[in-house]
RNA sequence: UUCUUACUACCC
């Protein structure tokens, strides 16, 4: 059973979903599996963005009826993700019921995954319930409420949790600073995030690709170029062509390189860096960035032409509503209306969902 | 052997 369910969470970490399925319902056959194999394969469908998948296995799981199989703290922390990505609040009320009938709510990653469901849905009453409630708590409760209350809009509650954080002694991780720095990206406080950062390197934190992402957002909403290049600075001794970090990330660094980049006027820059992708390897963020950055802070006609490279050369790759909106407006910048034509013709061929 | 928190692209 250990090495058949290692398998499956081998599987899935692979993104081998089917594999992990067939090998799962094999072990179901032979009655040879235990709790820690539906949690495996209901683990899977969420590694690989499939919450549908994983609530219906988990369904089946708690219908069979099996006094062996009851759910655990595991079980709860896989499908209250679940739940949130679906927008199922109701499902994870009742699931947040349970765990308090079984005993299982004591468990941090239980407490954290509630205060992180609430937190999703904007619910911060409920969120801070339950974080309130928690006998203990970890660095990944507070953190997911200042996220939570960042998300929902009430940043200054964000900021003072921050701020308590640092009172208390909780070891600040790099999820917290980086929360911290996105929510002000996100807002377009793009020096506001660059001072989080400084302090975050004087604080001695490692910041990851996730932080560069948001330290470069911040960046490109205001210009800074010098920081800009700095951060690119760190990121070429950090982050790209190094051993140990994931190939999805750098794209996503890069990415974030040509927009600020673009938003900084640098238009070889980033130009470079888009060519430094190798074909297969640049996605619709790529496109987007590149395309959005020309109709907004560049030559507009540089854009279009872009956006037909884009479509000639992968047909797999397809625009989707943000590269529309950016070459749209492109078209309109440059007074384009019969290009303007094509595209609401392309979009009306490929059958676009316009909500 | 299984589990929780941060992240990049349009306009506003």
């Amino acid at each position: 059973v250990f090495v058949c369910n290692a398998v499956v969470s081998m599987y899935g970490r692979c993104g081998e979903l089917g594999s992990a399925r067939q090998v799962f319902e094999e072990m179901c056959q032979s009655g040879v599996f235990d709790l820690v194999s539906w949690n495996s394969i209901v683990a899977a469908y969420l590694q690989n963005a499939d919450s549908k998948g994983a609530l219906l296995l988990f369904d089946r799981m708690t219908r069979m009826g099996d006094v062996e199989i009851r759910p655990d703290a595991v079980s709860i922390v896989n499908v209250l993700p679940a739940c949130a990505s679906l927008g199922l609040w109701l499902h994870g009320k009742q699931v947040h019921g349970f765990a308090i009938r079984s005993g299982l709510f004591e468990d941090v990653f239980v407490g954290n995954s509630l205060v992180d469901l609430y937190a999703k849905g904007g619910m911060m009453n409920e969120a801070n319930k339950v974080f309130e409630r928690m006998q203990e708590k970890d660095v990944v409760s507070w953190n997911a409420m200042v996220t939570g209350y960042a998300q929902s809009g009430q940043f200054d509650y964000a900021l003072s949790l921050f701020e308590k954080m640092r009172e208390d002694d909780i070891e600040l991780d790099v999820v917290s600073w980086s929360a911290v720095i996105a929510s002000y990206a996100q807002k377009g406080l793009g020096c506001e995030a660059l001072d989080i950062f400084r302090e975050m390197l004087l604080c001695g934190v490692k910041p990851n690709e996730v932080t560069l992402l948001s330290v470069l957002s911040g960046c490109a909403s205001v210009g800074a170029l010098l920081q800009g290049k700095e951060t690119h600075c760190f990121a070429i001794k950090c982050i790209l062509r190094t051993i140990q970090s994931d190939p999805g990330f750098e794209v996503s660094v890069i990415n974030s390189l040509v927009d600020m980049y673009a938003k900084c006027k640098s238009f070889d820059q980033a130009r470079a860096l888009f060519q430094l992708l190798a074909p297969e390897e640049r996605d619709v963020v790529s496109w987007t960035t590149l395309i959005g950055g020309y109709a907004q802070h560049g030559d507009a006609n540089d854009a279009l032409d872009l956006f037909a490279r884009m479509i000639k050369e992968n047909e797999f790759l397809k625009p989707n509503a943000f590269t529309i909106s950016c070459a749209l407006m492109a078209c309109a910048r440059s007074n384009a209306l019969s290009f303007g034509r094509q595209i609401h013709a392309y979009i009306i061929r490929n059958h676009y969902d316009l909500t």
